[in-house]
DNA sequence: CCAAATTATGATAACCATTATCATAATGCA
DNA sequence: TGCATTATGATAATGGTTATCATAATTTGG
């Protein structure tokens, strides 16, 4: 948390409660829960936190490079306090959003920009399936 | 054209000719172009043709697995008429998408299913960064 | 080829996640 | 502490997509 704040500051961004409630959520869960899911996280603790300070909050750490917006296809963004690039997995079934713990992707830019003249910056991947759970209840 | 006449009567959808222009707009583009943007080809040829006819072909088409979705982060979806799965290529200058000749991902599910529990059966990848024109452009 | 049954189209309204607006409140610097 | 600046909360607006429904086109069985 105190990177958050420190974070904040070199920007010029004021430290508020709700930007600390809202990234502490994101921080302690692997949910990659959505603005929505994040507001009725905080009711709770929070009952006066509006639901459009989730979404200009989500956007100013976003902006900042402290968190990633995940487009897995569903009808709305979820978010990820790891903001570093990496795979995700999405289940079909449970509609759960995971990180997927690979180092089989790690060059995966280097190995198709050597294919390629596009000049590569970033990547998404998604892959779709059932998730350990789902795979067996099936 | 043949391929999407029998495809559709095979599931007992008719053949109309707002899907054939439809599919056709999209099968002869590598521009994986949006709803709106195949709305508006078709005015020149199809002017009575509705937007919401295009988001309903869109739809069949998906379901009968013809083409494919894109969800590459804009506000809108794109569609592609080879439904098989590949990597594209978003160009964060002229937003440009394109599918990227590769063949460094074939296996990536079987390299990503080795070290997951996850039973993986699809997976969406897209690169960011500038095409070719843009790079020397710059 | 015709007529009934079924499905598709076109026009438009509704939907809903996200964004914009703006008055008020909180933050941070001098 | 006081002031300038930025953030919050409430709500309206936005815009891509979907739903609705009367009409039109397609298909099929005779």
């Amino acid at each position: 948390m105190e990177h958050l704040t420190s974070l904040l500051k070199s920007k010029s961004l004021k430290v508020t409660p709700q930007r600390l409630a809202i990234f502490d959520v994101l921080y302690n869960t692997t949910e990659h829960p959505s603005a929505e899911s994040i507001y009725r996280a905080l009711q709770a603790t929070h009952p006066t936190m509006s639901l459009a300070t989730v979404y200009k909050t989500l956007d100013t750490l976003k902006k900042s490079g402290l968190i990633q917006e995940l487009n897995v296809g569903e009808d709305s963004f979820r978010y990820d306090a790891n903001a570093m690039s990496h795979p995700h997995m999405v289940c079909t079934e449970c509609n759960a959003v995971s990180d997927l713990h690979t180092d089989v992707l790690d060059n995966v830019i280097e190995l198709a920009q050597s294919q390629t003249d596009f000049q590569i910056e970033s990547e998404k991947i998604f892959f779709y399936g059932k998730c350990s759970k789902c795979k067996t209840t099936h």
